[in-house]
Parts: structure tokens; sequence; C-alpha cells
DNA sequence: CTGCCTTTTCCTGGTT
DNA sequence: AAACCAGGAAAAGGCA
């Protein structure tokens, strides 16, 4: 885990993506852990049932992170803070919209959606079947282990609880102002300091996630605490408050 | 089964 | 006094 975020904070996503890996290696048929019945799960039928031009806000969100963690893609390559927008402004985008925001994974990702728009499928045995040509198979190298987690997502599937980490959480949490609730706020949005407002509500938060109801505070904030260790947070000495450290990703604005 | 990692649980003691 | 913060220790769970 270290590892990856270490790789992520240190390289640049070209050097992190391969370029000669085929779309195949990286979606296909490889296990990986993810059979293709995998794929079936209510998340997809989900983002399927509802066409794109009506997700609001957060479903466009949870898409991405849906996305992220169902095909592996590394969250850092996306630039959350211009996918604050619902469905139909997410469709009107340009292509070159599109992948200025999404980054490396703008392709893949844009792909997905039009098939989305136009056939009504996400699945990637379905992507698989009607692949644009392999010059957009350098997008795929973005893929990598340990993308960020759909937060309230309406997935269950098993990826999205494994991949669930604390720091990924918050950091989430405070990139969705309408999920957040007043939980969390920024204190300082470019030094990455946030303050936690609702202590209570934040522990039952994360417990909803992880499906223990025993949560506290207490014991989360033990959890954050064991980040000073990783560089995931650094320490701030006021109460509640904490800052995100240099081995923590994806909290940036405007940054991919 | 093993080892590593993150998180949980519990605890003692200090601070606001 | 209640709510936090600091970490140690140990154990639970997930994962490769």
């Amino acid at each position: 885990m270290l590892d990856s975020v270490t790789h992520s904070t240190f390289l640049s996503n070209t050097m992190v993506c391969d370029p000669l890996m085929s779309w195949t290696e990286l979606f296909g048929t490889t296990e990986d852990g993810y059979p293709t019945c995998d794929h079936q799960t209510d998340s997809d039928s989900f983002w399927t049932s509802i066409h794109p031009e009506y997700w609001s806000k957060h479903n466009v969100c949870e898409w991405l992170q849906f996305c992220c963690d169902q095909y592996k893609l590394d969250a850092n390559c996306i630039s959350f803070s211009h996918f604050n927008i619902n469905g139909l402004q997410l469709c009107n985008m340009t292509q070159e919209e599109f992948l200025d925001a999404a980054g490396i994974c703008g392709e893949y990702l844009y792909f997905i959606l039009q098939n989305i728009r136009t056939h009504g499928i996400s699945f990637f045995t379905d992507v698989e079947e009607t692949k644009p040509t392999n010059k957009d198979s350098r997008d795929k190298a973005c893929v990598r282990a340990g993308g960020i987690n759909g937060q309230e997502c309406h997935s269950h599937g098993r990826t999205n609880l494994q991949s669930s980490h604390l720091w990924e959480f918050v950091r989430d949490l405070l990139l969705s102002p309408e999920e957040n609730g007043g939980i969390l706020e920024w204190e300082d949005r470019g030094q990455g300091i946030f303050r936690v407002v609702k202590s209570e509500a934040l522990a039952k938060m994360w417990g909803q996630r992880k499906k223990n109801d025993r949560m506290t505070y207490e014991k989360l904030s033990r959890a954050l605490r064991y980040y000073y260790k990783t560089g995931i947070l650094e320490r701030v000495d006021r109460r509640l408050v904490y800052k995100f450290g240099k081995n923590a990703h994806g909290w940036q604005e405007n940054k991919i």
C-alpha cells in the first residue's frame, strides 16, 4: 500500500503508465480478481438503468469512483473538482473538456460514458467487444491497484470495501460537499488542511462504510494518527484539524 | 498457511 | 468534566 502511494507521489503518470500494455492485458481476460461474472453487479445495472443525462452531481462523482474501483483506474489521474457537475453537464462536455478533466484515464472513461449513453452498457466485457482502436490503449496504463473507493456508492461489490481506506474516505468526503453535510470542512484548501466539524457523525459514517456500528471518533482518530507515520497525514497542532501529507494524493484542486 | 498492512480495540496519561 | 490528542500493544481482517 505504502508502495503504491509512494509511486503515485513520486512518479509522473506517464512513468506509471506503460504505453505498451494492451487493452486486454489491463482490462481483459486475466483474472486479477475481476472475473467476468463480477461485472454483473448491482452497481453496473444502476449506472445503466438511469441515463447519464439524468445523473445528479453526486451520481457523476459516484460513477467516476465506481469506474476507478471496478476498472482499477488510478483516481490520481482524475481532477475531481472538474466533475462537480450533473449528468447533463457531463454529457454536454466535449471530448476535449472531458480529457482535460479526467487526465490520462480520460479516453477510457469517455469511451465508457459514450457506451452507456448510446448502448446502455458499461461492463468491461461489453466495452471490450466494442473497444476502439489500439491507439487508446495507452490510457489503460493508469490502471493500478489502490484506486479510490466509491463513497456512499450504491455498489455493494466486494471491491468497494476492499479498497476502502480511511484517508481516501475522508478525502472523498471533502471533495463532495453535497454528501459531506458539514461533517468535514477545508481550513486551507491549498495546503490540504481540513477540520473535522462533526466528529461523531464522521465516525458513524465511517462505521457505516465498514459495517461496524461500534466505530467511534476515538478509534477513528487513532487510525488517523497512524497516518502521520506514513506521510499520508501531517500533524496540525489544533483540535480536530488534520493536514494531508506528501504521500496523500487526489485531494489537490486542479491537479491531475 | 504465511506474512504484510491497515484498521480496530483498549488503554494510560496528558491537554484544552 | 467532557472531548481530544498521543501512542503503545495486541488483535482482527483483507490480501498476495
